[in-house]
DNA sequence: ATAGGGTTAG
């Protein structure tokens, strides 16, 4: 258990602003140098004014004009085409990238290995890796910079395979990796599909770089963090970060975040206090706290937010628009809809990503007809639509089964704002109509999608199929599902729980004898709640805590009484062909009634119980919450893996509907 | 001349 001082922490904290604008790269190209140097000497008087002219237009970004002079001037400068360049990047401009480039040809400047290496910078900035590669092929002179840009823009563009191809050839032309050089190899290794072979490319690298004695490069050995952190590593990442030498606010942000992306919010946390408790050097800035507050939100530690909260302010991040925008969406996972609320009306400016979060925050509580209105509000106030908010909006009518208002935004996309639907949409559609138990016309979505479905969109579907125990469609989702996602444990999960409702007990112990020939297994089912500042998580087979002992002996106790008053165990849930009262031991060993109780054991009267839980909350933990929070009469908060629920009164916000 | 960590979703 992780606690995190407040006293402490308060001692240590700066209490003047200081404004660590790490963030905003600038967007304005350096001040250019005050020579430069020209492969052509200027011939007249005439073309060196010309020269100069075409730099200052572009320097005041009339990228325009300037092309129009490049036309009449015969002998531009290696510099004048490098401003012309990044002008182009700036601009955004693939056509203006290429009138440029198609100039430099004709100039026979192409083969200039340092504009080279600007052009496939140009063309990766501008999503054209194609064109990228093309320079470099054509490229003779290859130095290390045109090298190091080809991979930069591979790797940028997901295509790792043909960084590895292209490496290959670098080593045999007998030129030496340098410090950028692994920084984008590393990158390269999880920026493809085929990420299992790249993992242990990725180690080869890493003994590589040991052995050329890169050990103290802080970049390098950052990024070797984070690859490991993507490929789920989590143990060689924290090896690595440990052996360090020096660190700085990025390295101690990689792996806080590796902790936070992975499961594993108590470390990320742990790491956080370290880092603030007994490291001077590297203050955490914008970046950190997102992944901290992040920590937090999986968590739903409300008391450590707000203390978050506190540092961010004494820190003067909160101009910061990610920071914000994370913030909101803590406060809602934590169950506080109106604070985030509150934190989003303060705020003076906002972008797409704040609207986002705000939408989806109301989506996870359940209250779809204002995450709709909060979406038109949106567009009022000429915010234009990600294809996130457009996830964000039909999550929030799936969560509270608005069908057609969600049919009628997902037409929209196209119609009104010129999107098409991603994978991620169709997914949501799906879920929508699936949860409302219209599986015919979900099945007919998918059948008609003008795209190949993702596992996304199979899951979706066999998550519906789970709810309202469909056997024959549930199977079809998975034969296609188990070839997509073989490594997936939780389709296999989720199968065998349809074929135990059905008590198919054969099929039953078929898919579990999958799932351990294949060595998966189920994600254990885990709740957390936060009692004084303090995190306690619960397994739902925990011998080893001592708490879940007292926990469990209340929950016999509540259990018999609860019978008395109409509970009946919903024993068919339970995966295991098993007694009757075998089954219901079974069920109040989940780990949610546990920190139910926990919480009703170590809270004052009137205060609000607020859990966590890893998973799909299960329908007898739903209907024993209920009961819960009439008799002892407490407000219970949990939200699970998709969303809130809120108990009062023996009633929960969801309607039952989830 | 080039570099490393983060935002909203399900």
């Amino acid at each position: 258990m992780w606690v995190f001082p407040a006293s402490q922490t308060t001692a240590k904290l700066p209490t003047t602003v200081t404004a660590h604008f790490n963030y905003y790269p600038p967007r304005n190209s350096p001040e250019p140098p005050t020579s430069s140097t020209t492969l052509k000497p200027a011939s007249t008087k005439h073309t060196t004014d010309n020269n100069r002219l075409i730099r200052s237009l572009c320097r005041k970004g009339n990228l325009r004009q300037a092309l129009k002079l490049l036309a009449h001037e015969p002998n531009p400068a290696q510099h004048t085409y490098e401003l012309l360049i990044l002008s182009c990047i700036r601009h955004e401009s693939l056509s203006y990238g290429l009138q440029v480039h198609r100039h430099l040809l004709d100039d026979g400047l192409d083969q200039d290995p340092f504009l080279a290496t600007k052009l496939i910078n140009m063309y990766s900035e501008l999503d054209s890796v194609d064109d990228a590669r093309q320079v470099f092929d054509k490229t003779r002179e290859r130095t290390i910079y045109v090298w190091n840009a080809i991979f930069r823009a591979l790797a940028l563009a997901g295509n790792g395979v043909d960084v590895f191809d292209l490496y290959r050839q670098m080593n045999w032309s007998g030129i030496e990796s340098d410090r950028f050089t692994y920084t984008y190899i590393l990158k390269a290794c999880v920026a493809s599909e085929s990420s299992v072979s790249l993992l242990r490319k990725g180690k080869e690298i890493h003994a590589h770089i040991l052995r050329h004695g890169f050990e103290s490069c802080v970049h390098i050995m950052t990024t070797l963090v984070d690859m490991y952190a993507r490929f789920g590593c989590v143990r060689n990442a924290s090896c690595v970060f440990d052996e360090m030498p020096m660190k700085n606010v990025v390295s101690w942000s990689a792996m806080i975040t590796c902790y936070a992306k992975n499961e594993r919010p108590f470390e990320a946390l742990e790491l956080f206090q370290e880092m603030i408790l007994d490291n001077q050097d590297s203050l955490p800035n914008s970046v950190t706290m997102i992944s901290v507050m992040q920590s937090c939100a999986a968590l739903v530690a409300l008391e450590q937010g707000k203390l978050i909260h506190g540092y961010i302010l004494r820190r003067g991040l909160d101009s910061i628009l990610p920071v914000m925008s994370t913030l909101v969406t803590m406060y809602a996972r934590c169950g506080k809809l109106e604070i985030g609320q509150r934190v989003f009306d303060q705020m003076d400016k906002r972008d797409v990503v704040s609207w986002n979060s705000l939408i989806s925050s109301y989506g996870i509580h359940g209250y779809g007809k204002k995450a709709i209105q909060i979406f038109k509000d949106m567009i009022s106030h000429g915010v234009s639509p990600s294809h996130i908010t457009f996830i964000s909006a039909l999550g929030a009518c799936s969560h509270a089964g608005l069908v057609e208002e969600g049919k009628m935004l997902f037409d929209s996309m196209r119609r009104e704002h010129g999107m098409y639907p991603r994978m991620e949409h169709y997914a949501c559609l799906v879920d929508l109509l699936g949860r409302a138990n219209q599986l015919d016309e979900a099945a007919k979505v998918v059948e008609d999608m003008r795209i190949e479905p993702g596992p996304k969109v199979w899951g979706a579907l066999l998550g519906a199929c789970r709810i309202h125990c469909n056997v024959g469609l549930a199977e079809r989702a998975c034969k296609r599902l188990f070839k997509l996602e073989p490594g997936n444990a939780g389709n296999y999960v989720l199968l065998a729980d349809i074929y135990a409702e059905a008590k198919m007990w054969d099929e039953v112990k078929r898919v579990k004898q999958l799932l351990e020939a294949k060595k998966l297994q189920k994600v254990p089912g885990c709740s957390w709640i936060e009692v004084r500042k303090k995190v306690y998580s619960f397994m739902s087979v925990d011998e080893f805590n001592p708490q879940s002992e007292q926990a469990h002996a209340l929950l016999v106790k509540l259990s018999m009484e609860m019978k008395d008053r109409g509970y009946m165990p919903q024993t068919s849930i339970v995966l295991y062909d098993l007694e009757e009262k075998e089954k219901e031991r079974v069920l109040l060993g989940h780990s949610e009634k546990l920190a139910v109780a926990f919480g009703l054991i170590n809270t004052n009267n009137g205060e609000t119980i607020r859990i966590s839980k890893n998973l799909r909350l299960c329908e007898d933990c739903h209907s024993v919450t209920k009961f819960i929070s009439k008799f002892a009469n407490r407000e219970i908060v949990v939200r699970d893996v998709n969303r809130f629920h809120h108990f009062w009164d023996g009633v929960c916000s969801c309607g039952d509907y989830w």
